[in-house]
DNA sequence: GACATATAGATGCAATTGCATTAATGTCAA
DNA sequence: TTGACATTAATGCAATTGCATCTATATGTC
């Protein structure tokens, strides 16, 4: 009986959980194509670049920050190439990876879409929580999700 | 000062939130592909119409339950039917609309995805969390989710 | 009834994702 | 050095999603 109330509570989150991520991507996304920005996946490539300084990445490297499937980030890489934001170039030293440099367009770009996202993320996920529960479900999340870094940065 | 510091800490819970519900998506997919059943998107519809009994439901009406887009209702339907776990029958009163059946096949199917789905997310999601965490998780992704329904049902 | 407008559901088409496989190196042991 | 095996990245193809639009029926107004 004791089991089968967890079970449920676990359902529960199991259901909230998703629906939750779901809503906050969507309107998150909805704020970005509003404005004529490119999508969120984009810009995860963008900032992860941009924390790098000057560095350049591997897409193994990003594949590996990102949790992005390699084949899909080999499709996302070719899209951002497309758009001049990020360049592919050669690998010395391993013939067969490439290196990933932030275009300074691409730079640009991450700047002028860090504070939409970073509004929209607060309107959407923090709406009207205090400042405890924004800990607490951070520390729960984080829980669930397994080893996590830090994130933000403009 | 202040401010800049609640806004990392919502990132932090936008990062989270967005991974744990991937990870727990993902996992629990898997799970269900390697014993070759249907993907979690076919469940929901199963169970939506098992908690109605006998009763037949609209696909307006899955669609508001589910958070579907539409198009994407009609050809998940489309699908269901083609495997025969569900019927489409005219619906009587509204000549644009139809009702959605399920057949002896479906039931019998969410019956069997049931206890499969069940330990996938007691593993994926609860995995080592203690009673009081997981209910406060709840709660708190209620508050985001915005309002919800309860779940489960065998 | 005739018309304007709203609602239910389907569908063509483009973009994205997942899956399986391939090509090209790299690594390491015999 | 060579051959077996691992790693990096790309790609053909099918399935799914998003978007815009379309058809058919319903509803309300005159």
């Amino acid at each position: 009986m004791a089991e089968e109330k967890r079970i449920d509570k676990v359902l529960q989150v199991w259901v909230r959980l998703i629906r939750a991520s779901d809503k906050v991507v969507r309107n998150v996304e909805a704020t970005l194509k509003a404005k004529d920005f490119p999508p969120i996946a984009w810009y995860d490539v963008l900032l992860e670049l941009s924390r790098e300084g000057g560095r350049k990445l591997r897409p193994v490297e990003l594949e590996k920050e990102l949790l992005v499937a390699q084949y899909n980030l080999s499709r996302l890489l070719d899209r951002l190439e497309a758009a001049h934001l990020i360049e592919r170039t050669a690998c010395q030293g391993d013939g067969r990876g490439q290196m990933i440099a932030l275009t300074a367009e691409g730079r640009a770009m991450q700047k002028r879409m860090w504070p939409i996202l970073r509004d929209a993320v607060e309107e959407h996920v923090a709406a009207n929580l205090p400042e405890r529960d924004i800990e607490q479900l951070a520390k729960l999340l984080g829980a669930i999700g397994g080893g996590l870094r830090p994130n933000s940065c403009s």
